[in-house]
DNA sequence: TTGTAATATGGTGTGATATAACGTATAATA
DNA sequence: TATTATACGTTATATCACACCATATTACAA
């Protein structure tokens, strides 16, 4: 295969087709569905197919540039990775998501990182990705329904 | 349909194909897929299908008898709920899930809810389930690995 | 330069998860 | 009884995710 447009910066392998998902993915604001990706990915990848699309996403999860929210079956970026690597990696990182809209709230905060990494560690559990999340309805959609 | 056989307390009104979920929810330590609870249900309703499992998760999710692990896709029973209703359900409880087994722990506390509860607030977030995931690798798994 | 291992991709197919839609049945109540 | 709300039966389909195998590329050692 081609691999003579690939960038390679930092042990970052970024392919075509993980360049352009990753695009796509920075690009929203909220977190965008596998099969959305897909369908802007084939504007630019004709032939891509949803495996193209998942390997993409696991490789730029791996390398912490993108997080997968789970209760919504999406991926978004990672705040921390996109903007600097000041060395707060170490730290928890609270995914609030609007169960609504979808839009989340990426927030990092010592008191938090410390008082889950206790809870861990109490129960001997290793907590790699840092992300922790916790659904419910964002200021818009709750007026909204009031 | 026949409900001469439903039980109703605490306004909960428990249905043949609720009651049968729950029971089989309840029974297992780690959370259970829909459809693996589907196939024990048809051992008890054997007409039944997805959108009757999906219907009584649902409901038994609203009455706070049970909790979706987005994680995992998957349910599990309460444990606040189906232990007692001592008042701490104000309370944030942290999931920790094991993405390699799939178990999890429950647990309360006091400085994760100030914490969380006043960065929810900041960002004007209303956090109804008040339950928190956290993915990672249990101890027992941990040291198969290693 | 050839062999080989590691990595990445193409393409097919299918497993796993979830719900829309529509009709019917039951229960509560005006 | 008529009305409404709730729950359920059933069919079909939508959505999400990856296994599998073949092929291509790269890097590197022999």
């Amino acid at each position: 295969m081609a691999a003579e447009n690939n960038v390679s910066i930092d042990d970052l392998n970024l392919t075509a087709s993980r360049r352009a998902v990753l695009d796509i993915v920075m690009r929203s604001e909220k977190p965008q569905k596998a099969y959305d990706i897909l369908s802007d990915l084939q504007k630019v990848i004709p032939h891509a197919k949803p495996p193209t699309v998942y390997r993409a996403l696991d490789y730029l999860i791996n390398k912490r540039l993108l997080h997968r929210v789970n209760e919504q079956n999406a991926f978004v970026a990672c705040k921390q990775s996109s903007k600097c690597h000041h060395g707060h990696t170490h730290r928890f990182n609270m995914i609030f998501t609007c169960t609504k809209c979808g839009i989340i709230f990426e927030e990092s905060n010592s008191v938090l990182t410390a008082v889950v990494s206790e809870m861990a560690s109490t129960l001997g559990f290793r907590t790699d990705s840092k992300m922790i999340e916790c659904p419910g309805i964002c200021q818009n959609c709750a007026s909204e329904i009031a």
